[in-house]
DNA sequence: AGCCATGCACCG
DNA sequence: CGGTGCATGGCT
């Protein structure tokens, strides 16, 4: 198989510092008194590496410069085909963990191409000198043509699958669900070699990713298997359960139930001798080692961390490793650790050195499962799962064992399982915050829309493109009296109430409303002590209340004065009042209580995030921020109104089926929302329920003005005219479809405030 | 269909 | 009560 490889176009260089560490498994005398004996011949076996090369260097520390890799001259070394998963298709999002390690891939789908080279030209690679060479489809080994060390090359064949003699296979770490148990895959019938070969590399296999296989390999150390522990494996039960694969592939043949004695050495050097047997089971057998437990405890391994058997070649001997479930950092590294002195996990598996170099590749098997629970550790997932029977306490007797339960693949799946459930409801719960968000921030434009009539029910069907805005508050006057249901006002008549307005320091009132007639707002002058003032005619005498306190903030909506503010300016402003606290939420005490400097802030922030700096809420000709060519919202597939004839209710166009849905949806939350607080409502009722009777009390409600039907003309800002009829918005015959009825509580304002606040001043644009 | 994690009956 | 061997059922 491994034919001789076309001269890598590394050009020698010194050994890259970084190159990974050998191993640090010496190969100790053959012990087993039971031979594990088979291996294969293997067809093709070059030239039998001296004895002295294919000796590895002890275990240097793991820092220095690589030591000399071993010169793997001996067997054509198999290709390795592991549960590595480094592609274009899933490869880890996080480029620099190979980039530490100095990883240069050519990837290219459908293959990979990593590299293992020899420490001197190692630092090449790193240098992002690769050789195309290198990736053969021999077996992707050769001697480096640079300094004629058997250097290794392997491709990932399959991308998700890897193939694994006889067994169904192994998924990627990334993708993955099968991983705990690993096979390397022989290449040829003589896979023993190739385990052999990678022995020798000391590498570790599994699921280490590519990058492992960068490493140089230094043992004689084969891979043979690894093993995720099961609760029952690491129980005290003392059976460790094997994969038929590879208990009929790599350990002694067995006719007898009974098994036979197998000695296994684990990292530390430590002897240990198990009894490797089947369980006839169906038609089929099972294969355990028992005896297991006093190992397992010495080694610290409890359900979820992974033993791996290697095999010392030439004496054939077995060598068990192990790896944590978690990696390094996690506390279970950290208990294992100073336990017995044994060796770090990394250690454990006979590989050496090079921390990054891990074969171990703990971090690259652990993405599986650590990242995919994230928090609570796979393996009390696992439990929890498991848990379900009932009988999870059972296992997990191990010494040390706090979390019992299997990580096994049962817990990988589960993890998965919670991990994305955790990840929809987040998912969800974002879409519903911005679908909230969205509703509120929804204006109905200044012109009047047309009405379109939907299932019995009348909406408004606006030409141009919703307001950017933000909730709508109803304020009422000193006397309670709703203001919006007043007459019209003069604007000139609003002028002494400017005048009366609370003179406090550094405080900026933005008031957000709702501008039913367009922008018929009024900007007032920076007086008094305000450093900023809007005013909308229509809530004119917002300025009265006597709430308004140093440190408020109320945004105002589709405030001329507002978009003539940079957002620059609104960040000086802001940033004024950083105590914006207090006013908040008195209720009683502000007629403006309804005011939510939150909501002001939120949609600055978000103002600022979407970098629409020059628009500022009330930007009248701002279509939501979500907008965007094929956006199949309301607003952007309305046709213009006044154009077409009104859509019959059975209409089923894009407009009127959203509408219905919408509506639909609306509905489910209102009454949602009525089971679940209804008295809340009552007390709030008016406002959420239908603006037209707020106004009544001495409070100002919060209700979203629910975009009223007008008469149309109301644009200019002279012209603050407002039907009161239209102010009170009566949600009677109009579906109001930004309303948020559930929202009469508001949201943290403080923090709200804070955050914006400081997201302003950090973006200013 | 087969594997394997776990349960559990049986036995000492 | 704990170990052993087998059976069961979930899962791939």
């Amino acid at each position: 198989m491994s034919s001789p490889a076309p001269p890598p176009p590394v050009p020698a260089k010194p050994p890259a510092p970084s190159a990974p560490p050998p191993p640090a498994v010496a190969a100790p005398p053959p012990v087993s008194a039971t031979p594990i004996s088979v291996q294969p011949p293997h067809p093709i076996q070059p030239k039998p590496p001296p004895p002295q090369q294919q000796q590895l260097q002890a275990a240097g520390p793991a820092s220095g410069p690589p030591p000399q890799l071993l010169n793997l001259v001996g067997p054509q070394p198999p290709v390795y085909r592991g549960p590595i998963c480094w592609n274009s298709y899933c490869k880890d999002p996080d480029p620099n963990s190979f980039g530490r390690r100095g990883w240069k891939v050519r990837s290219g789908p459908p293959f990979s191409v990593y590299a293992d080279l020899c420490g001197r030209c190692y630092s090449q690679f790193e240098q992002g000198i690769y050789c195309e060479t290198f990736h053969s489809e021999e077996g992707g080994w050769r001697n480096c043509e640079t300094c004629g060390r058997r250097v290794h090359c392997g491709c990932i064949v399959s991308i998700h699958k890897y193939q694994l003699r006889d067994a169904g296979g192994v998924d990627c770490n990334k993708c993955a669900r099968n991983t705990r148990t690993a096979m390397y895959y022989p290449q040829n019938v003589s896979g023993y070699n190739e385990f052999q070969a990678q022995m020798r590399n000391g590498r570790p296999r599994v699921d280490a990713k590519a990058r492992s296989q960068l490493l140089p390999r230094s043992h004689s150390v084969t891979p043979l298997f690894e093993k995720m522990l099961s609760a029952s494996d690491a129980g005290r039960i003392g059976r460790l359960v094997l994969p038929k694969k590879c208990a009929e592939a790599y350990f002694p043949a067995i006719s007898q139930p009974e098994g036979l004695p197998l000695k296994v050495q684990d990292i530390s050097g430590k002897e240990w001798i198990f009894q490797f047997r089947f369980w006839p089971n169906n038609n089929s057998r099972m294969y355990v080692l028992e005896g297991v437990t006093p190992c397992i405890q010495s080694m610290q391994l409890q359900a979820g961390d992974t033993v791996t058997f290697s095999r010392l070649d030439p004496e054939g001997k077995l060598v068990m490793g192990f790896r944590k479930a978690t990696n390094l950092s996690t506390e279970q590294d950290q208990t294992t650790k100073p336990a017995n002195g044994a060796p770090t996990s990394s250690e454990a598996n006979g590989k050496v050195p090079a921390p990054d170099s891990s074969p171990n590749a703990a971090v690259a098997r652990q993405n599986k499962v650590n990242i995919e629970s994230n928090n609570s550790s796979p393996v009390e997932q696992a439990t929890a799962k498991m848990d379900k029977g009932g009988s999870a306490q059972k296992e997990s007797p191990g010494p040390g064992q706090s979390s019992p339960g299997a990580v096994k693949r049962k817990a990988t799946s589960v993890g998965q399982k919670i991990k994305r459930l955790r990840m929809d409801n987040e998912e969800s719960m974002e879409l519903k915050i911005t679908w909230e968000e969205a509703q509120e921030l929804l204006r109905p434009p200044p012109k009047a829309p047309s009405i379109v009539v939907v299932d019995g029910h009348e909406f408004e069907e606006y030409e141009e493109p919703p307001i950017l805005g933000r909730k709508t508050y109803f304020v009422t006057d000193q006397s309670g009296a709703n203001l919006n249901q007043q007459s019209r006002p003069n604007i000139n008549n609003l002028q002494p109430v400017y005048k009366s307005l609370p003179r406090v320091p550094d405080f900026i009132i933005i008031i957000t409303v709702q501008l039913i007639n367009g922008p018929s707002v009024r900007t007032v002058p920076n007086g008094g002590n305000c450093q900023l003032m809007c005013l909308c005619p229509l809530n004119g005498p917002v300025p009265t209340t006597n709430g308004i306190q140093k440190g408020d903030l109320l945004l105002l909506s589709s405030c001329e004065r507002a978009q003539e503010m940079s957002m620059e300016e609104l960040a000086e402003l802001i940033p004024i009042k950083s105590g914006l606290t207090g006013a908040k939420k008195s209720k009683g005490k502000m007629d403006v209580d309804t005011i939510d400097a939150s909501d002001g802030l939120d949609t600055l922030a978000n103002l600022a995030i979407l970098g629409e700096g020059e628009a500022i809420p009330s930007q009248p000709t701002t279509k939501h921020p979500r907008h965007r060519p094929g956006c199949s919202c309301i607003v952007c597939i309305q046709p213009p109104s006044g154009k077409g004839p009104k859509h019959k209710q059975t209409c089923t166009c894009n407009v009127c089926m959203t509408v219905r849905r919408r509506f639909r949806t609306l509905m489910l939350r209102r009454e949602k929302r009525k089971d679940t607080d209804s008295p809340r409502k009552k007390e709030a009722g008016q406002s959420s329920q239908t603006v037209s009777q707020s106004g009544s009390g001495p409070v100002a409600t919060t209700a979203s003005i629910s975009p009223q039907k007008t008469d149309g003309n109301a644009d200019g800002p002279e012209d603050m005219a407002v039907d009161h009829k239209m102010t009170s918005s009566p949600v009677k015959n109009h579906i109001d479809l930004n309303i948020q009825p559930d929202r009469d509580d508001e949201q943290s304002p403080k923090a709200d405030a804070a955050g914006a606040t400081r997201l302003l001043r950090d973006n200013p644009t």
